[in-house]
DNA sequence: ATATAAGCGGTTATCGATAATCGTTGACCA
DNA sequence: TGGTCAACGATTATCGATAACCGCTTATAT
C-alpha cells in the first residue's frame, strides 16, 4: 500500500473532520477497532491518532473504557474568553509595530469576513476571523505565545461559537469589530493595539454569553423531552 | 504479569524521571525499542508514553526518525516569561478574593522557599514555588486557565530556573519578592493582586536574563573548544 | 574524480493476534 | 424479593513479528 504520510495522521484527520461537520456528536463513543475496520486499517494508528486528539482536548479517553468525544459545556466555552483575551492582549502589544508589514493581509480578512457575514456562512467567517488573530500571533514572534493560544484550538471553537452567533444574533456586524486593532497597528501604538485586542475578544465573550443564555432556554426544552 | 496502572503511564513516569534527574540530556535519543528492552516490556507502550511526552513538550519526534529529548534553548525560556506573567495576572485578578481563605497555605509557601533558599536547595524551593503560583492559579476558579498555565511546564522549567539562579545569584531574595501578593490577596484587590502577580514573573524573567547572559559568556568559551 | 544507484544496519510504523478489563446478564441462593 | 457472583460479549492494552523508511556506505558508471 502506497501513502504519503503516516497513517495516524490521516486518520486524526479523518477523524477531525468527522468531528467539525457533527457527524460524530460529543459524547459519542469512539472505538478503535470499528474505526479501524471501517478505515480497513489496523487498531494502532487509529489508537495513536485518538490519544493525539486527546491532547488537542478534542476527545477524552479512560483507561480500559475507551475514547469519546469531549462534551464542550457553557462553562467550559465562557472561561476561554478571559484567557484568550489575555493572550491576545500580550500579542497585540508585541506584534503592534512588526504587524505593520501585515496591515494588507489584515484588511483581506475583515473583508473577506464581512463578506461570509451576510452570506450567513460561518465556517468561511471563522476561517478569516482566526486567519486575522493568526497573524497577530504570528507577528508577536513569540513561539509559546502562539503554540499556546494554538492549544485553546482557537479555530474549532470559533467555527462553534460563530454558527451560533450567525443563527441567534444576525445583526451584529462582527467583522468590523476589528477596525480598531488595524487601526492601532497601522499607528504603531503597542498599548492601544494590545487593548484593543483586549476588548474586542472580551466582547466577543460578552456576545457568546447573550447567545449561550438565549440558547439554553431552547435547550432546556428540547432536553426535557428527549432526555430520560 | 501483575500490573496496577497501563504500563504507558508507568513508561511516561520512568522516562520523565529520567529527564528531569538528568540522565539524559536534551538532544539524546529516545529508542522505542531499546528502551521497550530496557525494561521488559514491548514497543507499544513505550511509543504511547513518547507521544504523550510529545504533547508535554518534553520530546520531540520526526516522523520515521524518532524521539528525542527536546532542546529547550534561552530563547524558549526567555518567551515564557511574558506569557506566564499575563496569564498569572488574570489569575491573580480572578484569584484575589477566593484566595483569602488559602492565605495561610500561601504564607508557608513563602516560609519553606525561604528556608530552601537558604540551604541553595533548588529542588525544594521549585516545589515551593510552584505551590504558590499554583494555589492561586486553582483559586481563579478558571479551569481553562489552569490547564493553560500546567501545558506550559512551569513546575519542570522553574526547577531549572532556579537552579542557575541559585548557582549565579544567590545574593537576591527571590522568597520575600513574594509578600505583595500575598498583601494584594489580604486585602482583596483584584486589580492590586492581578498586577502583583505580573510584575512578580516579569521580575523573574528580568533576573534569568541576567543570569543567562552571565551564563552565556562561560557557554560561549566552552563550546567554542568542544564544539567543532 | 563525481554523481547516481544498490545494499545494509538500525529504527519506526503498522499489522494481526492475544491477554486483561469492563459492564451486563442471568443463574443461584438466602 | 433482593443480593452475590460466574460467565459472556465487547473493547482496550499489550505483545511479537514484519513492512516501510532513513541515513550511510559501497559499488558502478560517466
Amino acid at each position: 500500500m502506497i501513502q504519503r504520510v503516516v497513517l495516524s495522521e490521516q486518520v486524526k484527520e479523518e477523524l477531525l473532520d468527522d468531528i467539525m461537520s457533527g457527524r460524530v456528536k460529543p459524547g459519542d463513543r469512539l472505538v478503535e477497532s470499528q474505526i479501524a475496520k471501517r478505515m480497513g486499517i489496523s487498531q494502532s494508528p487509529v489508537r495513536e491518532a485518538l490519544r493525539d486528539m486527546v491532547a488537542m482536548r478534542f476527545v477524552e479517553v479512560e483507561p480500559h473504557k475507551g475514547a469519546r468525544v469531549r462534551r464542550i459545556d457553557e462553562r467550559e466555552v465562557m472561561e476561554i474568553y478571559p484567557v484568550r483575551a489575555s493572550l491576545e492582549q500580550l500579542a497585540g502589544t508585541l506584534a503592534a509595530v512588526r504587524a505593520q508589514k501585515h496591515i494588507d493581509e489584515l484588511e483581506v480578512c475583515v473583508d473577506r469576513m464581512t463578506k461570509a457575514f451576510k452570506a450567513k456562512d460561518a465556517r468561511t467567517m471563522a476561517k478569516w476571523d482566526v486567519q486575522f488573530h493568526r497573524t497577530i500571533l504570528e507577528a508577536s514572534d513569540n513561539q509559546i505565545l502562539i503554540q499556546t493560544w494554538n492549544s485553546l484550538m482557537i479555530e474549532a471553537r470559533t467555527y462553534v461559537t460563530l454558527s451560533n452567533l450567525i443563527t441567534h444574533k444576525s445583526d451584529i456586524d462582527l467583522a468590523g469589530r476589528h477596525y480598531p486593532i488595524v487601526d492601532a497597528i497601522r499607528a504603531g501604538d503597542p498599548e492601544a493595539c494590545g487593548e484593543a485586542m483586549r476588548q474586542h475578544v472580551e466582547e466577543f465573550g460578552e456576545v457568546m454569553k447573550v447567545v449561550f443564555e438565549a440558547d439554553q432556554e431552547v435547550t432546556d426544552l428540547v432536553g426535557a423531552s428527549s432526555a430520560a
